[in-house]
DNA sequence: ACATCGTGTCAAGGATCTTAGACATCTCGG
DNA sequence: CCGAGATGTCTAAGATCCTTGACACGATGT
């Protein structure tokens, strides 16, 4: 087990909002297995840099809308 | 011998626009080592997500100001 | 000449991300 | 009922990221 990171995302919703597209098929469209979107959209562990920019463009939205970061100090 | 990765970054620049800021300062105030700021700071791997929040945190700008990805298509 | 600082290289090991395959559940349509 | 699609779990292995420690080199200062 790996420690919980801190990123959050959003691409559940994108998902949704992109016409019910689904992991498959968004794993697909990136290049990626089924298992790790599903691991990335539950908050199991952080993508790479890499692959939270593509994403991101699968979506056409900015990385920081997809992807987030809690505030320094709480 | 990773993959040459296709993020670029614009860390250095960023570092001697923030007052010359050393590799060392930085790897301290993102708490990271001094050879992991070298080594993405020189394109030789793309960093975790995470990382890269951080970095981007530490000199107030936003990810994608810090980092960039290819256009799609070629 | 000598010490110090900033940058860089190399190698080995630990931590994390990603893949592959098998299998369970739920829902929906025939 | 039965099959198919979408989501999810588990395990094991491979790839990439990150660390530790040691050392090299040029520039700067005493």
């Amino acid at each position: 087990m790996g420690k919980p990171t801190r990123v959050t995302n959003d691409i559940r919703a994108l998902r949704f909002a992109a016409g019910e597209m689904t992991q498959a098929e968004l794993a697909d469209r990136v290049g990626l297995t089924r298992q790790t979107i599903i691991a990335i959209e539950q908050g199991r562990y952080s993508p790479s840099l890499e692959v939270a920019f593509k994403i991101a463009r699968v979506f056409g939205v900015p990385l920081e809308r997809a992807f987030g970061y809690p505030e320094e100090g709480s």
